[in-house]
DNA sequence: GAGTGGTCTAGACCACCAC
DNA sequence: TGGTGGTCTAGACCACTCG
């Protein structure tokens, strides 16, 4: 492995540097992209990794407390560092940030309806880094907590990686899309940016979500990141509010 | 220091335990809350604390890592370790989420137009953790990006911090409120809870915002904190969404 | 008891910054 | 040139988990 301080003969072409613990956290990110441990798996020991790269165990522990921070990994003393998985009830729908009013935990269930392949449009094909007019997937669902919907979502996912989905996949009751996506089609989600706005409701979603028409709504645009930073879903939900709200920590 | 591992005799009373660099942050943490140092001070050297402390630099370190991570100190290689400030350039508005769909850096600027003294509402109480009907300051003002309104903030605050405030030092232009609350109270806010919902506007707000009475707004609720989760601030915010965004990034 | 992550040390050297 | 934070090492011991 490439010294930190190593530097090339005069002249030669300028070489990346850095740290020997970042190039360890991005040799264990290529693992994890390339799948060589699975979601909810232990990856080696820190003393095993130190001695498989030649280092000392502190800049492995710096690697993966790095990575633990991102919620790439999770440590478990005593037991090992695991690969962070959807499928885990502690990190169920861990992007979702609706919060009913009074503090009970709810429980999410989710109801897809639609599922399509069509045409993406502009933006949707912009946020998915995909050529204008692409085909991709749409799925429509709705949200419920403790009964009432809450959550009308649509859904664009990029089509190569999640070839044959269809909607009776989709009905798995209490799981969240997340932890389907990584067990059945292997895309894990690592990280998301949403753009929140107040809009008016329109007549689809006044249906769907038992409101008037024009009726303020929570409008939540997501786009969805796997390893490399790589955009793979893209979503508009359309968030009800009256005793709900969407939680947010500023640090 | 206490150490570590120290155990109290058998049957004393229970100690609690934390780690040497939990112990050190702790010290810190008050040192900042007394004012030991002061917003953009530099604290003392790694090796120096070491000393003081009796500890290895590696223990201060990871001490100071956290506090680096929760944006409490800024850390600058080769100068040293300071507290962090809202009085900066980098962090004028850190806690605003609101951004202009066109990607334009939009200066934001404070118009405050009122600040008064009221009995808190329970909700407001309860927020600042309050008795019921404690007196409250309230300070009523619009937010412009690029001059056009965007956000419409009512400001409830803890009085016996913001002795002496008045309209007049709040009139400062640029400077972000929190920035003031800094230089001229000696308030540092810390982080921040936001719950947002959608709303139609009521006549103030739509009058304030320039838009239709019923209209979709963006409701920003944040109580904010100082050291010690204190909460210091309460806060209502109708931003209006119509060429701008609340961002959030999810990990 | 064996194996894992968590804490802590003492010391080395590097990169950056200011004077 | 001297001081600061940033990286890295080798090794010790502690706390937790499980068989």
């Amino acid at each position: 492995m490439t010294r930190y301080n190593s530097r090339s003969p005069a002249r030669a072409p300028a070489p990346t540097f850095s740290p020997l613990y970042r190039q360890i956290k991005d040799f264990l990110i290529r693992s994890l992209e390339s799948g060589e441990w699975g979601p909810g798996d232990a990856i080696p020991s820190e003393g095993e990794l130190a001695q498989r790269f030649n280092v000392s165990q502190g800049t492995v522990r710096k690697a993966i407390d790095e990575m633990a921070a991102e919620n790439m990994l999770v440590r478990r003393q005593g037991k090992g560092t695991f690969v962070a998985t959807h499928d885990d009830p502690r990190s169920f729908y861990r992007f979702l940030r609706l919060v009913p009013d009074d503090g009970r935990t709810a429980q999410a269930v989710s109801e897809p309806f639609s599922c399509e392949s069509i045409p993406a449009a502009p933006d949707v094909a912009a946020a998915l880094e995909l050529p204008a007019g692409s085909l991709v997937l749409l799925v429509k669902r709705l949200l419920r907590f403790n009964g009432e919907v809450v959550v009308f979502d649509q859904i664009y996912l990029v089509p190569e990686l999640f070839d044959g989905l269809t909607l009776d996949r989709l009905r798995g009751g209490e799981r969240s899309l997340y932890s389907l996506f990584e067990s059945d089609f292997g895309v894990r989600m690592i990280r998301a940016e949403e753009r929140l706005r107040a809009v008016g409701a329109d007549e689809e979603s006044a249906a769907r979500l038992g409101v008037a028409v024009g009726e303020a709504l929570l409008l939540v645009e997501r786009t969805a990141y796997t390893y490399g930073n790589r955009p793979v879903e893209w979503r508009r939900g359309l968030y009800c509010t009256h005793h709900h709200y969407y939680r947010n920590e500023l640090g």
